[in-house]
DNA sequence: CTGAAAGCGCTTACAG
DNA sequence: CTGAAAGCGCTTACAG
């Protein structure tokens, strides 16, 4: 392993200026005025003066610069929009993030994105800046348990909507997977594989989406007539890394479950490896919420439950662009369905003479 | 599966305006300057009417308008950096962006996201919007193979900083990984297991990346007195999608490899789903370049060429602050090593009868 | 220390 | 159709 290498060229910076629209004119030989129309694409500009300015433009390398633009415009729009999340680096949040991205371009609008890392108060400090940049909308998957302080930037003709998790003590906009329901059917999908004694591993619990898989999960074992003690239930903290050692303490516990549900992809990780250090992966069923990447290669094949991830951030998007479109409805609430991908670690059965 | 459902509930929305300076200065019975004053942390305003307009920002909610802070300001920053890269989904730009986050966190500047799909227009828009809204630097995953479009943005004084791969036509900052160094390191790994039949499967050649780590494959093949005959390099086209089937090619063909040698990560996910597919995944050695999630899971454990994707995205944000910082120096190349992780598939042996 | 005035780069009524 | 002027929300010399 080599350490860190500085190669080094040259070549001076200028640090000049972008040329500006009153320059342009001043080349064109025309007005102010006549060189916005033509840069805004107005329509009433004699071609030969369109003509000029456009060399000019050609010439001087002109940039038109969008902030001062949207100050004076009487929209005030910016073409773009601000999109918080908890960590970038989680392939579900990026996914969401290529949704958002891909229909924010249909329309020529700009994404910016900043991660929260789960903290309020940095959720916060992203939405101000964003706002302080004059972004026309925002779309945040919230940390902060209470939202009302978005309530002056809708005021101010923000557009807000939520993805992934509903916004609190806020009535807004919100595009949501079937948590509690893709949570029903995993749990389902084991009880039919016969078992009884069902491990739940989840976030900490105040987490929307974690709270809403915990009562699917709860609710499902209940319209099987199964209980659901509060030693088969384990949850994270603070961070997903420690999923590996509640696994441990679930399956070298007392009691332990013949089959266990994990509630998010990095817990799902986690608890895969600690199964497998365990030697356990062809006698403990496994069902993990989320997608993930080469799940179809393990052996036995991860079972999962698949939210559409792009899907939230395209709906989230949508849901945007409508309101900055004009609607002025009643807020909205978007629920996309999941779906069961059996692979072969959620049909593992119970050992012989376990359950009931 | 259920359908999309929509539920409604009530709430007004206000298209309100953002309260302004002006306001604020008068609520607080102060002018204009003063108010600026103390937005900005001026060192001379008396206690008492720092205070009133404290009172007057709070009573209001004012936010600063950032852009028409920026617009004025004698520096012109705008405490923003855009960032270009391919693909926000895929894992390791995403812990690129992770890593650009983290050090602009820590100056309280903000980034920006947006990606090119790989194409050069799409790179070029996207340098212009974010360029057009003023952003004090661009850190570019580049698409496009002449980046000399962007002399005149660092011209008018826009810092510039390359990641994952150069500039082209430009002479400008990078922060790259060992590519090459990182490819020799696979090979000879593989040849030390007794290989001499091994595969090279890689993006598009006209990549940087893929270039390098082809170029590091044909030197240490050299280095160790073993021959590359075409017969043993595909190129994935257009998409790593492909990888599925150029693997089977390779491997179906008539004078197969005993060992392969994957040149990024969704590459490399496809391989192992061919291999496994064919019921090779015992028999046949394989390194792919990138970690992978779950990699230490697979049997038998994915070995891996690791780059610090994290550092790469610190290194350039790190050089584009100095930059801005006021560096004028020549441009800087920080090349990051690689590290082997041999997880059991780099190290299965070649069949007995193969090779020399 | 404070305020009135000019001006950042643009768009938009308003005359002509 | 075109241009001179006002003004978006702010910062920054410049007087006082």
């Amino acid at each position: 392993m080599t350490q860190p290498i500085e190669t080094f060229s040259e070549e001076a910076r200028g640090h000049g200026r972008r040329p500006t629209m009153k320059e342009v004119a001043a080349v064109a030989g025309v007005s102010l005025s006549t060189v916005s129309r033509v840069i805004n694409g107005g329509p009433t500009v004699r071609a030969d003066l369109a003509e000029r300015v456009d060399r000019a433009v050609e010439l001087l390398g002109y940039r038109q610069n969008l902030t001062a633009s949207s100050l004076r415009r009487a929209d005030g729009l910016s073409a773009s929009v601000g999109l918080i999340y908890e960590d970038v680096s989680n392939p579900f949040f990026a996914a969401v993030h290529r949704g958002v991205e891909e229909v924010a371009r249909e329309r020529g609008v700009l994404t910016f994105a900043g991660s929260s890392d789960e903290l309020p108060e940095r959720e916060r400090d992203l939405a101000q800046s964003f706002g302080a940049r004059g972004v026309d909308g925002l779309i945040i998957a919230p940390a902060s348990t209470d939202h009302s302080y978005l309530l002056r930037d809708r005021a101010a003709g923000v557009a807000l909507v939520f993805v992934d998790r509903p916004g609190r003590f806020i009535d807004a906009d919100a595009a949501l997977a079937d948590n509690a329901g893709g949570a029903r059917q995993a749990v389902a999908h084991l009880v039919a594989g016969g078992h009884r004694r069902i491990g739940f591993l989840g976030d900490r619990p105040e987490l929307y989406t974690s709270g809403e898989r915990l009562r699917g999960y709860r609710e499902a074992l209940a319209a099987h007539g199964l209980p659901a003690p509060e030693s088969l239930i384990r949850h994270t903290l603070p961070r997903a890394a420690d999923a590996y050692e509640r696994t441990r303490d679930l399956l070298l516990g007392p009691e332990p479950p013949t089959a266990l549900f994990t509630s998010q992809n990095l817990i799902t990780i986690q608890a895969a490896q600690a199964i497998h250090d365990l030697g356990r992966q062809r006698s403990l069923a496994l069902v993990g919420f989320d997608d993930i990447a080469l799940a179809g290669l393990l052996d036995p094949g991860l079972t999962v439950i698949s939210q559409n991830a792009a899907g939230l951030g395209r709906a989230a998007a949508e849901l945007l662009f409508d309101r900055l479109d004009g609607e002025v409805g009643p807020s909205r609430t978007v629920v996309l369905p999941t779906i069961l991908i059996a692979r072969g670690s959620g049909e593992l059965p119970p050992p012989p003479g376990a359950g009931a």
